[in-house]
DNA sequence: ATTATATATGAATGTATGAACATATGAGTA
DNA sequence: TACTCATATGTTCATACATTCATATATAAT
């Protein structure tokens, strides 16, 4: 997406005149379509979890089988396995078998990067306070 | 005939065959402390919802008021209001006021950051199926 | 073939939360 | 002052979802 669209009016204006204004128009149309923000919005509701956030960490600098994640995370194992599925099917993670375990990554490198900027708006506004 | 399975037995040797409990510890100590983690997984959970992921996409170009807002995403002033709360409270966007109006924009550049990956990776894997 | 191990999954349940409705606050205006 | 407009918030309700328990599947070992 590109910043700034910029108009003189439509800042100063409002219900009554915003309703016919023709900037809301153009702002309306210059918006992603629904079905990318709906795509959008359920791919960081899957980062937005506390036990699921864990498992990434984790899987940030380890490729990991199940067991493993149990024992870091000291939780059951069916608690796991059931975010895994939520991240596998989210495509944020990959697996690959191997005998009886099954070794979790992270998918590609917008995980990693979504997770460092999300850590560093984090760690930044925590200082603020 | 009834077996005794305990949980523990499982963990044990999934533990020798997987990683050393050694190494299982080293990873626990280099993942994020805890309350980090957990102010990742909110700040997150933020950007996980329709109706806020829209906002988002509507400031990502333009500051707005309320009014304004409620007009383009076409839901009701306190549906609007609510969720402008949650974004505030989570430090996602700034607002001020100017008479009767709040004029609401996206806080800082991680904001635009993370929209630009999770729209990024969001279009990618569209493109795959 | 039988048993043990590693992982996945279906069902049940309690909790979290988004939206609607009603109402409150607060700033401008007549 | 009283009144309107813009925004905020408390409450209720229905839905979503994370965890637990029980069980299924699949692979390896004996």
């Amino acid at each position: 997406m590109d910043k700034e669209i910029t108009s003189d009016s439509f800042l100063d204006t409002c219900l009554s005149k915003c309703a016919t204004n023709e900037y809301i128009q153009q702002i309306k149309k210059s918006l992603p379509p629904d079905h990318e923000l709906i795509e959008l919005a359920n791919f960081f509701k899957v980062f937005g979890e506390h036990t699921r956030i864990r498992i990434l960490s984790a899987l940030y600098h380890h490729e990991l089988c199940v067991c493993d994640l149990v024992e870091i995370l000291g939780m059951t194992q069916s608690a796991v396995s059931h975010q895994l599925r939520v991240l596998r099917t989210s495509k944020i993670v990959k697996y690959r078998k191997e005998g009886k375990n099954v070794y979790y990554s992270l998918d590609d490198e917008h995980v990693y990067k979504l997770i460092d900027d999300g850590l560093e708006h984090v760690k930044e506004s925590m200082v603020k306070k």
